[in-house]
DNA sequence: CAAGATATCAAACGCTTGTTTGAAAGTAAA
DNA sequence: TTTACTTTCAAACAAGCGTTTGATATCTTG
C-alpha cells in the first residue's frame, strides 16, 4: 500500500476541492459557506479545516490556472495570423467562461473574485491575470502595429476582456433582459464571433488610422 | 410647524439613506452591514427596521435612477450626430461610474448588484437597465443603419457597456496590474475617449460592411 | 494481532448578522 | 400640564457563520 492506491483521505480532499470550485464559482467567496461545500462533498463540517486549515486555505488550493495557461500556450503555437489567433482566443475564452459543460469552474471561480477582493486576489492577479494581459497585449500589438502607444494597447486589451467578462458577470441581468437567452454552444460561438468581429474592426482601424 | 421644517424623523431617514448608498456602493448588499450603515448615520441599529422595515427595504428606497435617466434625456436632446452623442454618453457614463467626486453613488450601487442578484435586482433591471439598453440600442441603430440585425445591434450595446463596466467592476484587479493608476478626471476622460474610438470604429465598420 | 497514527464525526464555541423588544425621550395638540 | 403619539435607545434574540474540540472510527505498521 505504498503508491497508486487512493487513500480515503485523498478522496475526501478531492471531493472537497471539487465541491469548493462548484460553490465558490456559483456564490463567490463571501457567499459560499463551508457547510454547503461539505454537504456537497459528503464530508463533515470539520473536514475543511482538517485538510486545508481554513476556508481561505481551501480557496487557495482550489484555484487552478492550468486551463487558462493552456489556452494561451495552445493559442501562441497555433500557426495562424494574429487576427485568427485573436478570434481563436475569444472563442476558447468564451467557452471557458460560459459553457456549463466545460468542466472549467476554475476560470469562473476566478472571475467571481475580481469584483470584490479576497485574500487570494493577489495570487490570482500575479499568477493568472497579469500573464493573460501580457499575452493579449502581445497579440494586440501584432495586429495594431508599432505606431500605437503602449497605453493605448493596454486599453485595447481591456476592451476585449471587458466585452468577454460582461457576458459572464452580468448574466443575471442579461437573463432578465432576454429571458429566452440560453448559453448553449451555438449561442456562445455566435457571441464570440461578434466580439472578435467588433474588436478586430476597431483594432484594424487603429492600425490604419 | 406644518411644512418646510425638517422633522427629526426625516433627518434620520435622510442620513440613513445617504449612509446606505455609501456603504452599499462600497461593499455590495451582502457585504454591507446594518450596523455600519447606522454607525455612519449616527443612528441606532434599530433605526433601519423602524424607518424602512428591513435591510431589503432600505436598499429599495436607497436606489435612485434619476441621474442615469437624466443622462439619457440630456443626451437624447443634444443637437448632435449619433456618433457625437455616443461619445458624449460614454464620457458621461464613465464619469458617473468612476469619478469619486461625482456624488452619484446610486449608479455605482446599482453596478455592484449586477453580479450577484439581490431582492432588488428585478426593480433595477426593469426601471434602469432595460431603458438604458433600449436607449443605447436606438443610438447604435442610428449609427449602423438598417442593414444590421436586431440581435447584432443588441450585442453591440453589450460591447459598449461591457467595456465601460469593466473599468468599474475590475478596479481592484486593474489597480494591482498598474499600481500607479489613478482615476482622476483626465484619466477617466482618456479612457472614455478610447472606448468611444474603439466602439465607433467597430460600429462604422458594421455599417459599411 | 496489537499499537500508533490518521481521518471522521457530532457537538459546541465564539462571533457576527438582521431583527425585535420594551422602556425612555421627544414632540404635538387639547 | 396633561395626553397621546412618534421616535430613539440599549439590550437581547435567533440564526448563521468559520472554527475547535474530544471522542470515535479507520487505517497503517511493527
Amino acid at each position: 500500500m505504498t503508491d497508486q492506491t487512493i487513500t480515503a483521505c485523498e478522496q475526501t480532499r478531492a471531493r472537497l476541492l471539487e465541491a469548493a470550485r462548484e460553490v465558490f464559482s456559483q456564490c463567490g467567496f463571501q457567499g459560499a459557506t463551508v457547510r454547503e461545500i461539505c454537504r456537497r462533498a459528503d464530508a463533515n463540517v470539520a473536514a475543511v479545516n482538517y485538510h486545508f486549515g481554513s476556508k481561505d486555505g481551501l480557496l487557495a488550493e482550489a484555484l487552478n490556472f492550468a486551463q487558462l495557461k493552456a489556452l494561451q500556450t495552445e493559442n501562441a503555437t497555433a500557426d495562424k495570423c494574429p487576427e485568427k489567433r485573436l478570434r481563436l482566443f475569444v472563442h476558447d475564452f468564451m467557452l471557458m467562461l460560459l459553457d456549463e459543460k466545460s468542466a472549467s469552474r476554475q476560470c469562473r471561480m476566478m472571475a467571481r473574485e475580481l469584483a470584490d477582493p479576497t485574500p487570494a486576489l493577489d495570487k490570482i492577479v500575479t499568477e493568472a491575470i497579469a500573464p493573460l494581459h501580457e499575452f493579449l497585449g502581445r497579440l494586440v500589438r501584432e495586429i495594431v502595429g508599432s505606431k500605437v502607444s503602449e497605453t493605448e494597447c493596454r486599453r485595447c486589451v481591456i476592451s476585449v476582456l471587458g466585452q468577454c467578462s460582461f457576458y459572464y458577470h452580468s448574466e443575471p441581468v442579461l437573463q432578465r433582459l432576454t429571458p429566452e437567452l440560453r448559453y448553449d454552444r451555438n449561442e456562445i460561438e455566435a457571441i464570440a464571433g461578434h466580439i472578435a468581429d467588433f474588436s478586430l474592426a476597431a483594432l484594424l482601424a487603429k492600425r490604419n488610422g
